[in-house]
DNA sequence: AAAGTGATTGTTGTA
DNA sequence: TACAACAATCACTTT
């Protein structure tokens, strides 16, 4: 029993917490209202990430994954330092906490390179979007014969579009 | 063996 | 406009 989870088929969060935090800025955010104040995630979906069952949807090595948010920038390397001053620790909840109090800790100064980055990372997901689009146009059929030069000019573009950086 | 889970915030995509 | 879903990570859990 060493019921780790407790939930089980709880997906992601079920139901998380978020009932003292975000009273406060929603206030005076008229844009943005409240920020899902209650629940974040009800059906149960498979992510995509396997199903790969009969279906069709899902399952594109191909497609770009969404761009890292400035927190997630910030992550990556959060999880370094965090790792060496508690190696014994890699939970990702443990990490996931530390690294969300310390994100909020930062200033905007502070948070400004990370957000920068994200930008730039943003940049290169709509290239490479462009570049997805692409191929799925070309991809709904034809012959596969063809393919291989499709496939090479395209790979050349993103390959471009690193070194740019 | 391989996919799923948990925990964080931000952004993207969709209705 | 507002919400749902997903992005990385890694040991453990489940099928």
């Amino acid at each position: 029993m060493k019921g780790a989870k407790g939930k089980g088929t709880a997906k992601r969060d079920a139901l998380k917490p978020v009932d003292d935090k975000i009273t406060v800025l929603v206030t005076n955010v008229n844009h943005y209202s409240f920020r899902k104040v209650g629940k974040r995630k009800a059906p149960a979906k498979a992510v995509g990430k396997s199903k790969a069952k009969g279906g069709k949807a899902a399952k594109d090595p191909n497609k770009p994954k969404r761009p890292p948010s400035a927190f997630f920038v910030f992550l990556e390397e959060f999880r370094q330092t965090f790792k060496k001053e508690n190696p014994t620790i890699k939970a990702v909840s443990a990490v996931g906490k530390a690294g969300g109090e310390k994100w909020k800790s930062l200033t905007a100064a502070e948070k400004a390179p990370y957000e920068a980055k994200a930008a730039k990372r943003k940049s290169e997901y709509e290239k490479q979007m462009n570049a997805y689009n692409k191929k799925q146009e070309s991809d709904v059929e034809d012959d596969e014969s063809d393919k291989s030069k499709s496939e090479v000019d395209e790979e050349s573009a993103q390959v471009s579009a690193l070194f740019r950086s």
